[in-house]
DNA sequence: AGTATACATATCGTGACGCGATATATCCAA
DNA sequence: TTGGATATATCGCGTCACGATATGTATACT
């Protein structure tokens, strides 16, 4: 639905956001963009997990293994305190540069 | 100011918006998009180069040389047909894209 | 006269990152 | 038993803003 190039300064903001209110595993949370999205805006799961380990790297979330009988091994993601504090950085990042975004492309005399 | 990543999708939007009103060229628009943004959004002008010559091999945009004494020459651009449609449908998407991450990255219970 | 600054365009290599493809593996339903 | 949903991993690719660099003109200050 959106080019990937839309997409590249929001997916981190997207993944954090979603580990806010409990820690999720990949496939969760990219089945749950969708889903909010209303099918609207979709990511190649696949493509989340780089992601996915990169915030780790930087220490925005952390991961465990989580192994349950009848069910495939899974990484379940956590927000970290620094994690929350960028998540907040990041959305007032967006919203900011939303708005300015559209004060500049704005129609002349609108 | 803002990262270049989140730049990425919407800088053929801004330029396509900044040649509605009537034809310019490159360094004009950049010094625009930083003018009308209050200094908040910024481009590299060298970069946005390539972006036009882009536009134009795609037939959106459409540039001549001009020539004034007292002048260095300078390209001028304007909106094609084509590009006057294609700004449309990026107004569109990007106002929808922008919607529908908010609805994904909104707190819980917000 | 010399020098800095704004104006104006061009090109090249780099880095970031979502995509597409592919691989692997488990579980459940038809 | 075959297909589809679940679940993670990796690799190469394409796109595109950036940074650096280059070139050249006009204006303003000293």
């Amino acid at each position: 639905m959106f080019s990937s190039e839309l997409k590249k300064g929001s997916t981190e903001l997207l993944l954090l956001s979603l580990l806010e209110a409990r820690p999720r595993h990949g496939y969760e949370i990219g089945k749950l963009i969708e889903a909010r999205s209303g099918g609207k805006l979709q990511f190649k799961i696949p493509s989340l997990y780089p992601t996915l380990s990169r915030l780790e790297e930087r220490g925005l979330i952390s991961g465990r293994w989580v192994e349950e009988p009848g069910q495939r091994r899974r990484r379940f993601y956590r927000l970290t305190k620094q994690g929350s504090a960028a998540l907040g950085e990041k959305r007032a990042t967006w919203h900011e540069y939303v708005a300015t975004v559209n004060l500049v492309i704005e129609p002349e005399g609108a």
